[in-house]
DNA sequence: GCTTAACCTGGACGC
DNA sequence: GCGTCCAGGTTAAGC
């Protein structure tokens, strides 16, 4: 059985009770808001339940396939964890009024807004987001997603479920004490001596610190995160915009670049990322889509991402 | 203020 | 099988 198989039918699973979330207007499609490059370690299992984690507590998903207005669920080790669930899926959002505002706003995105219906912002721990995306510099989102779950097993906790041990992500301290040599084996290669200098930091400021940044004002939060080492203006704007409730925060990268061109030629930009140009292209999409532009560009960042796959694929 | 090179590594691709 | 290129970036040096 491969992983695109429909699979309609809600896995048993010894000791398992599922809990439905009915999601009328906050849709939630979960495999492509799972699987849509804010977040590296969710895993589909062979009877399609989501398997991950949220801070220190693991966690299961299921939805059948093609359906976005409700899921299920369950968190280990403590049970009925809605909570966690409903805070890490912006459960409350209304994502279809969003969406009609974004195209009516800018009609040529329409066709990619109606085919991701569903796809929703997580709000991630910040450590998890923050170290995670050190890894991103230069890579792929498949090496990634091996390197963090490398890291989680090496330096995580394990939560057992009814699937087997989820390992939690690494804390803080755990982080500024791991190997530099066993890292770089872990395939994070240069970047494993910026990790643990970043955890290390951190750890002296107290992880506090990091969670109050939410209270900052978002160029004042960017300004703190873009201070701290190996933290550039794109890093700092993924955890703004995953974490900490920025939502007008626009990560630009080399997808974001090329969409933005293809879509709104810009006679200034080049294409080099200057911090001009990243400047200008962040506040295209905050000039058309407002205060969520942050959803928007994730959304469109996904469809891009797609399309790049599908070329290679295609080749 | 812009460009460039260095930093790791594995998969894709051409030969 | 082997060489080359590229991938969600950051940083520092040189111009």
């Amino acid at each position: 059985m491969n992983n695109n198989s429909p699979i309609n039918y809600l896995p048993v699973r010894a000791n398992l009770r599922w809990n439905r979330a009915d999601c009328t207007h906050d849709e939630v499609n979960l495999t492509s808001t799972l699987t849509c490059g804010q977040t590296f370690r969710w895993r589909r299992q062979q009877d399609g339940a989501w398997l991950g984690s949220i801070g220190c507590q693991a966690a299961a998903l299921w939805q059948p396939d093609g359906c976005v207005d409700h899921f299920y669920w369950q968190t280990f080790p403590t049970a009925d964890g809605w909570d966690l669930i409903a805070k890490y899926l912006n459960m409350g959002i209304n994502l279809r009024q969003l969406q009609h505002q974004w195209i009516m706003a800018e009609p040529l995105t329409a066709d990619v807004f109606t085919q991701h219906v569903g796809l929703r912002l997580l709000r991630q721990p910040v450590e998890e987001c923050l170290y995670s995306f050190q890894c991103a510099s230069c890579n792929t989102v498949t090496k990634i997603e091996r390197s963090v779950g490398e890291l989680a097993r090496v330096y995580g906790a394990a939560a057992m479920t009814p699937w087997g041990n989820v390992w939690l992500f690494p804390t803080t301290n755990s982080i500024a004490h791991a190997s530099e040599a066993v890292l770089r084996t872990a395939l994070w290669g240069y970047r494993a001596p910026r990790v643990i200098s970043l955890a290390k930091i951190v750890q002296e400021r107290g992880v506090g610190w990091l969670n109050e940044l939410v209270d900052l004002p978002y160029k004042e939060c960017h300004d703190a995160l873009t201070a701290l080492p190996g933290m550039g203006a794109k890093l700092a704007d993924c955890v703004c915009l995953f974490c900490l409730d920025k939502w007008g925060a626009i990560p630009v990268d080399t997808h974001v670049l090329q969409l933005a061109q293809r879509l709104w030629p810009m006679k200034q930009t080049g294409s080099s990322l200057t911090p001009r140009v990243y400047a200008q292209i962040g506040d295209s999409y905050r000039q058309r889509f407002g205060a969520f532009a942050g959803w928007a560009q994730q959304i469109l960042f996904y469809s891009e991402l797609r399309r790049s796959r599908d070329r290679s694929v295609a080749g």
